[in-house]
DNA sequence: GAGCACTGC
């Protein structure tokens, strides 16, 4: 067991918390030692988490979990790790772990570390990430994951045993991953005692995440086990490094917020100092009106401001190029005004914003168990998104965030935090990773934030229905087991263990990987040119068969990213397809499937993508002039995406890979099928409804 | 003839 504890020095102090339950502990007052040159080492003490390291290794010692809340700069994420390894807890070739909600966060995190300790990325300090695995079983003690691949590495090791700490980071998200992790780990520390957890998080939602970890159900003291052990969470915060952000609201509610952004930016611009500007707006939609809105006042009413401003959009979909011009910086004389998504409160961080614009909206995803959609919404944030936003403006001197709604809204009507990602999901992945793990009980399971029984009922009906779980709810040999070791969607697994038997599976991992990516095609804006460039690889079947005929022109191509460019394809979407099909076919071969080609046989290929996604199955209206298709299942009105090469083609009978809601509820990605298909695949789902085709007249 | 917040395995 690491000790740390000398003799002789002074033990933090303790203070109770006035509501009870859990305790706080304060940092010792810090001896705090002159730093009159800037060695790597004195750096590393002027960090603010450097005063708690004492405190934050005597709890971690002392106490199963220990939840620490620090802001953004606060130096916990690279910091903690190194003092716990000082203290010894990677002794004896145990590891410390730390994850991650975002690929990026764990290469750049891991890399400067690795800096910092003057070793070797991949020696003492690794990482891994879906795709790379940047560690040696030897070597590495400190040790950088996203929480997915942690969750991955738990059907080979259910215990974790090879970690002596794990440093769940970025907790205060709530992405679906981090809370499947945080109840799995809460279930191993009951089995492996010795094992600390550090939940990391900015906001002091710490108390509910406390008295989850609580664990009040003690068991029986074993023989010579370490009797100090606390079960009872530890919070400790740590102040961060930002600065101070002046924040202002707006006095009466707007009516048309992309307009009082608009406003808000000009006036920013001509009253206050240079320093670059970052707005808040939902979606791409929004954002390129208001690029364009910005540009056009600036040059025609004439700005009084004696510089220039400079106006780009950043949103997930922009090509890498389009991503780059905002992090380049800005040119001599000019002010930067960045509008974007969320994408910029979380995973990008620019430098040099010093205004932060907050329309309080965000675009969010939320689930209908009855209807089994997801859909995407406008909703109001929450005040820790707010937050966050804020703080966006103090990274490199004071700033000043305008917020376009009224302060009694924030502090009486604003939710503290939104809603964990769990209460809005789609269920079916969850649930079949649990199962892998052999948690039986799903209804049971402890849950940071339980999700709706309605959502889990229907996520059980759905793996049944897919043959992945059997009456008693267990997983299915070998089809569940199989479902639950591919990495994607159980109806895309079931597709592609489908393909098996109908000897195509070459040809569906190929589909399989094109449609876990987001999109294939570049978006443009006058979308003629890339409508022509579909035609030149649509298929009659739909669209599945289309990508297939994109993925054979990219191979013929030799991966040629100027054959992408002429076809509007992103070339950067096709190797990050190459990647994933390549990960697919080594995990296929693993469970025993033939990977055999069906050639141009694309009947077969069809009927594996029913078994798969028979429940996705619609049937055209009859008598229907514009369209309509009625879901089979539950007899929703659906159309045909514009973008689908099925567009105004309507089929009689389609499957759609998914539905997006507007105004109506649009099918992406189609394919035609043959109803007598759906019984062969499904006989349990479909034996009772009528498969009789539509009467048109 | 319409539109895709953001992650992740």
């Amino acid at each position: 067991m690491a000790q740390f504890w000398k003799p002789g020095t002074a033990k933090p102090r303790l203070l109770d918390d006035e509501e009870g339950g859990v305790l706080f502990y304060t940092a010792p007052s810090s001896s705090s030692s002159s730093f009159g040159y800037a060695s790597l080492e004195s750096q590393r003490q002027r960090l603010p988490v450097f005063k708690y390291r004492t405190s934050i290794l005597y709890l971690v010692e002392t106490h199963s979990t220990t939840i620490i809340v620090g802001e953004t700069g606060s130096g916990k994420t690279t910091q903690i790790p190194q003092y716990l390894k000082e203290a010894g807890w990677a002794d004896g070739g145990r590891i410390i772990a730390c994850t991650q909600p975002r690929r990026l966060a764990v290469q750049s995190v891991a890399a400067r570390l690795a800096e910092e300790m003057g070793v070797k990325l991949g020696e003492e300090v690794g990482y891994t990430i879906r795709f790379e695995d940047v560690t040696n079983s030897e070597l590495t003690r400190i040790k950088f994951l996203t929480d997915g691949v942690l969750l991955r590495e738990m059907m080979d090791d259910p215990l974790l045993s090879k970690y002596s700490v794990i440093m769940v980071d970025e907790a205060h998200e709530r992405s679906l991953s981090t809370d499947i992790l945080l109840g799995l780990l809460k279930k191993i520390q009951r089995r492996r005692p010795e094992l600390r957890l550090i939940i990391a998080s900015a906001t002091i939602e710490a108390k509910s995440m406390a008295e989850f970890f609580h664990n009040r159900k003690r068991r029986p003291q074993l023989e010579g086990e370490d009797n100090r052990l606390q079960t009872e969470p530890a919070i400790l915060s740590v102040e961060g490094r930002g600065y101070n952000v002046q924040i202002f609201y707006i006095e009466e509610p707007v009516s048309d917020y992309l307009q009082a952004t608009v406003s808000t930016v000009m006036s920013i611009h001509d009253k206050e100092p240079m320093g670059d500007i970052l707005v808040f707006l939902t979606g791409q939609d929004d954002i390129d009106t208001a690029v364009q809105m910005i540009t056009e006042q600036a040059q025609n009413s004439g700005s009084k401001s004696s510089f220039g401003m400079i106006v780009l959009p950043l949103y997930s979909g922009l090509t890498r190029s389009d991503q780059d011009l905002v992090f380049s910086p800005s040119p001599r004389g000019k002010r930067k005004v960045v509008i974007s998504t969320n994408i910029a409160e979380t995973s990008l961080t620019l430098e040099g914003i010093v205004y932060v614009v907050d329309s309080g909206f965000s675009k969010q995803r939320f689930y209908n168990p009855i209807t089994d959609i997801e859909n995407l919404v406008v909703a109001p944030i929450s005040k820790a998104s707010a937050r966050q936003r804020a703080g966006r403006a103090g990274r490199v001197r004071p700033g000043k965030c305008y917020r376009l709604y009224m302060e009694d809204y924030f502090v009486n009507e604003m939710s503290s935090h939104g809603i964990p990602e769990m209460q809005r999901s789609n269920l079916v992945s969850t649930v079949i990773q649990l199962k892998a793990l052999g948690i039986d009980n799903i209804l049971g399971f402890d849950w940071p934030a339980s999700p709706s029984a309605e959502a889990m009922v229907r996520s059980l009906e759905v793996l049944y229905s897919l043959g992945v779980l059997d009456d008693d709810a267990k997983l299915t040999s070998p089809v569940g087991f199989q479902v639950a070791e591919l990495p994607l969607d159980p109806m895309v697994s079931k597709m592609i263990i489908a393909s098996d038997k109908l000897e195509c599976s070459e040809e569906i991992i190929t589909i399989a990987a094109i449609l876990s990516v987001q999109s294939i095609w570049i978006s443009v804006k006058g979308q003629r040119e890339l409508d022509e460039a579909k035609l030149r690889f649509a298929a009659s079947e739909g669209d599945h068969v289309t990508f297939l005929n994109v993925y054979r022109g990219f191979l013929q191509s030799n991966k040629s990213s100027k054959w992408c460019h002429k076809n509007f394809i992103n070339y950067h979407a096709m190797k990050k397809v190459m990647e994933v099909r390549e990960q697919l076919r080594r995990v296929a071969q693993r469970l025993g499937l033939a990977l055999k080609s069906c050639q141009n046989d694309m009947q077969v290929l069809r009927k594996a993508v029913t078994a798969g996604f028979f429940a996705n199955a619609c049937r055209l209206e009859a008598y229907s002039h514009n369209g309509t298709y009625k879901t089979l299942r539950g007899s929703q009105e659906v159309y045909i995406h514009p973008s689908s090469v099925l567009f105004r083609v309507n089929p009689k009978w389609v499957i759609y890979h998914s539905l997006v809601s507007t105004d109506r509820q649009y099918m992406r990605n189609v394919i035609s099928i043959d109803p007598s298909w759906l019984r062969e695949a499904a006989p349990h789902f479909y034996n009772k409804q009528p498969l009789n085709p539509p009467t048109h007249h």
